[in-house]
DNA sequence: CTGAATCCTAAACGATACTG
DNA sequence: CAGTATCGTTTAGGATTCAG
């Protein structure tokens, strides 16, 4: 490896780093304004990056699937089972070994699980959470309050519209 | 119908909403929690509540397919389009009009657009945002950032690999 | 006990044509 | 202009079997 394509290599790494730190900037900005109004006009100034926009699909997409979030849930209760473990509290849900192995993995490749393998007889694997798990789950309460917001003022129409109700 | 029944659905919507009151409530002591430690200690105390859970799940199905997410930012941007200027808007990306349509009418159905029809020659249609979906979209900003958190100490295991590396 | 491999089904997605 | 209807394709998910 020559000089030049190591100082090469350096510069486009430090350019991604620059561009996921203005990303970032620009993120918080939009998070911490205000009202509405002020959250569109911030958001027209700021200028396309498909990266970044790229960046929630890509988070979503760690979260989607039928099983994951309901397997991340049981090993929050717990910190840390073993396959079996899971395999057997979600029974009841129907789910297959296939769904779990496969959920599995890619949640130990998206770092939000940690696999632990014992060298013993029978063999024991632990699945535990990760300080990028928790982080995560955070935002996925936001989610949930988001939605039950708006649930909430659904069901307080129909309380209202219960309460009028001529008999 | 009668003054029992009557009675009776106001009870079974006050327990919903009681319900997601506490659920609410519970969502809000472990966001706020400060460390790892102390969130799981306050989740695992926690009443399993399917009611809530299944929220976020709601609420994650409602962005997702592949095309939501992306009308929604270009909407963003102009706070409000009509179908041909969105058409145009993403044909670069290879959508189609099945797509564009069913992906709006379930955005609409969800609360995140608002449809209006005008009553001209030829007919325009306008979709609007909400202010439910720029709640929503603050949320997914969060993922994004959480996203690029750990993307940036990859890169940054990265650089320092290139750095020390030897020629 | 902890999965991986195979095959099959159902749902999401895409292409094309057509309409008020 | 703003869609819908139909049909083909792809992918996610499920059932079953087998292996280290």
């Amino acid at each position: 490896m020559k000089m030049s394509e190591k100082v090469l290599e350096i510069e486009k790494i430090n350019e991604k780093l620059t561009e996921r730190n203005g990303f970032m900037a620009n993120c918080q900005r939009l998070i911490d304004t205000e009202d509405d109004e002020t959250f569109l006009s911030v958001f027209s100034t700021i200028p396309d990056f498909p990266v970044g926009y790229a960046s929630a699909e890509k988070a979503m997409a760690l979260i989607s699937g039928k099983w994951k979030y309901t397997i991340l849930r049981r090993i929050f209760i717990r910190r840390r089972m073993r396959y079996s473990e899971l395999k057997k509290s979600l029974e009841a849900d129907g789910i297959t070994d296939n769904m779990l192995s496969s959920s599995l993995k890619e949640m130990v490749q998206a770092g939000l699980l940690t696999k632990t393998i014992y060298a013993e007889v029978p063999p024991r694997v632990e699945y535990s959470i990760t300080a990028k798990a928790i982080e995560l789950y955070r935002i996925i309460l936001r989610l949930a309050m988001w939605y039950i917001t708006y649930e909430k003022k659904e069901l307080q129409e129909l309380l209202e519209a219960a309460e009028t109700k001529d008999l």
